[in-house]
Order: C-alpha cells, then structure tokens, then sequence
DNA sequence: GAACGGATTTTCT
DNA sequence: GAAAATCCGTTCC
C-alpha cells in the first residue's frame, strides 16, 4: 500500500516521526531492495537555517519547491548522494524529510553487493546505516531527483509499513546530525534501541586549511 | 570504543 | 576561498 500523496501534504515535523517503519522501494534493472525507515530528519526549508532551501531556489534544490510525495537527491561531500521527501504543496514551501537509515527487508545480497568495495563483508545493520550509505545499498543518485513516490509506475515508492506501526512511545528525538545551525531543535526521529540507527556525530568545522610548507 | 584526517562537488560569501 | 544534511580506514586508548 503505497502512502497517499496527502500524506506528505503536512509540515515536514509531522511527516517524519510518522515515515518511521514505511518502507522504501527501488525497482532496477538488477532486481528490487527495499528499506524499512528507523531514522529520519525534518527540514523546514525558508524558516529553517540549517535547510538547502533556506536561501531561495536554485537549481540544485528545485525539486524540494515542487509538489509533495517526490524524491529531492542532492550530492554532497564530492562523493555521498542523500535522499529527501518533498513535504507540503504550497508555492514558496520548501520543506522535505532526510532519511536517514533503515533496515533491508527486500534484495539484501543486491544491497550488499553495491556497499562491497573490498574484501570485508558489509554487517546487514550496516548496510544502509546513514543517509549516504542508505542511497548507495538502494541505487539512488541524481537520475531519481525529482522521482515521484507516490505512483505505482514510478521505480522509486514509498508504502506503509506491513507489520505494526511503531508506538509512538518508541519514536526518540534530538539534535540533527552534521548540522551546524540550528543544531539545537530537535528535529531527527528515529525508533529507541533499533540496531541500524546511525551513531550520532556532532557537526564540528571542516578540516583546517593545511599551509604550504 | 572514540578520535582524526582524507576524498571531492555544489553552492554561497 | 571555504563550508557543507558524509563515510571509511587507521590509530590510539
């Protein structure tokens, strides 16, 4: 069962906590895998400091301006993609949800291949264990910004989770990782005690500049 | 288990 | 020119 479009027609804050346990689905030519969400994170677009939206539309964040229920996938740190969904509808919106982590629950030894560089053997918690990781185990890059997630045709879908829903007394909160701005609102949601919650890590400056010696 | 540095593109000041 | 919604291998507790 796919989430309706109208699901994603609220303020991202509510959106999140209640993306948690849906699962997300990616169809490719090498099979389907698909991800049950344990971690996510709000963003709120123009009144958000810490959001891509927050200085206006450009052509990177285009999408995030678009109707709700689509995919925004931005690349980062010259080698990560990570991957969005748009929230709200109104003009001038601009708010999406990061998802952050979640578990296989469909094509594990596909997303297992894609996250195998070397010889070590990728842990199955570890698999899509972080925004950067979730989208390489799933295929996601840029030819899937824009993606609607919210049709049956599309590659990309988003659906309710089978099993029971999470209780909210299960939902934990705090401070969004890598976020040096607005680092104190507590807009990252993920399920209390589940194994594939990424670590969480203070945004701190980038590397000093090293001087020519 | 925690801390550090490197890789590398998009965007803004 | 520099920071950014990151990950990974190495090093040292």
């Amino acid at each position: 069962m796919l989430l309706r479009r109208d699901f994603f027609a609220r303020p991202s804050v509510e959106v999140a906590p209640d993306l948690l346990g849906c699962v997300l689905e990616h169809d490719t030519a090498e099979g389907p895998v698909a991800v049950r969400l344990t971690e996510v994170e709000a963003y709120a677009g123009a009144a958000d400091p810490a959001s891509h939206a927050y200085r206006g539309r450009t052509a990177r964040n285009a999408v995030m301006f678009g109707p709700p229920g689509h995919a925004y996938v931005y690349f980062t740190y010259g080698m990560h993609f990570c991957v969005n969904l748009v929230c709200l509808g109104a003009a001038g919106s601009a708010s999406a949800v990061l998802l952050r982590a979640g578990e296989i629950v469909t094509g594990e030894d596909l997303a297992r291949a894609r996250r195998t560089k070397g010889p070590a053997v990728v842990p199955s918690r570890d698999l899509a264990r972080g925004p950067a990781r979730l989208c390489q185990a799933l295929a996601i890059d840029r030819a899937l910004d824009g993606a609607d997630a919210c049709v049956p045709s599309s590659p990309l879908r988003i659906r309710s989770g089978a099993g029971t829903p999470p209780r909210s007394a299960s939902i934990a909160t705090g401070p969004r990782v890598g976020v040096s701005r607005a680092a104190d609102i507590p807009w990252r949601f993920w399920l209390e005690g589940d194994p594939t919650v990424s670590v969480y890590r203070p945004a701190g400056p980038r590397k000093p500049k090293l001087v020519t010696p």
